[in-house]
DNA sequence: GCAAAGATTTGCT
DNA sequence: GCAAATCTTTGCC
């Protein structure tokens, strides 16, 4: 299945297996092609309805949330811990509180402008000269793939805030969007990650995604 | 208004 | 393998 307004619109289970595979794509703020950012999606989470005791939507509609209620294909990032942001991508019709969690995509191009966004992040965080002098050894060590495995590495290294929130990320003009790819082919479906204080079945659904390797 | 907890990541034991 | 870092969001008084 291919990536597009109907997928994400439809149920989120298929439009979070859809997403896989699709780029995420930062666009220069300068529109330099060479700092483009695109990364191939290759792990997510779905968040469904208010049912869902692990989704943001369970305490019904709130600021914070009001976004998963609306149209399918609009961003939505959150902070978590205080510290990360991360990105989801809103899915069901108006009316249904529903999203995926972007977790890991896999650097295609811009990869300088990742590991860049990643150390500014760590830095910013960074207290201590000897802290700064940590994060640059290990940011640039990292291979491209540690760029962004992870949730909160994969908003680092795009620069995605809660400022971003309420994109459309189907419009092909849009600074940050997501672009349909060759679609994940051996899906494995397992636990949601991070989700302890959610009562069963909650906790145990094989909601999140990731493509084999 | 206050307190508790969190869709994470990192560093140290 | 575990706890700290860090601050917003939400529930409750």
């Amino acid at each position: 299945m291919t990536l597009s307004r109907e997928i994400l619109a439809g149920p989120t289970l298929d439009a979070a297996r859809a997403l896989l595979g699709a780029y995420l794509v930062r666009e220069a703020p300068d529109g330099a092609p060479e700092a483009r950012r695109i990364g191939r999606i290759v792990e997510v989470e779905a968040y469904i309805g208010e049912d869902d005791a692990a989704s943001h939507a369970r305490f019904g509609r709130t600021p914070r949330n009001a976004v998963m209620f609306g149209p399918p294909g609009i961003s939505y990032v959150y902070l978590v811990y205080g510290m990360y942001e991360c990105l989801n991508v809103v899915t069901e019709p108006a009316g249904r509180p529903a999203a995926v969690l972007i977790r890991a995509v896999e650097p295609v191009a811009g990869v300088p402008a990742m590991r860049a966004a990643r150390l500014a992040h760590a830095l910013r965080r960074a207290g201590t000269a000897d802290a700064r002098l940590r994060a640059i050894a290990r940011i640039g060590a990292l291979m491209p793939s540690g760029l962004t495995a992870g949730p909160g590495l994969v908003a680092a290294a795009f620069d995605i805030s809660r400022e971003d929130t309420g994109l459309d990320l189907l419009e092909p003009s849009a600074p940050l969007r997501i672009e349909a790819g060759a679609a994940a082919v051996d899906i494995v479906a397992t636990p949601r990650i991070g989700i302890g204080y959610a009562p069963e079945p909650w906790r145990s659904l094989p909601w999140r995604f990731t493509e084999r390797r």
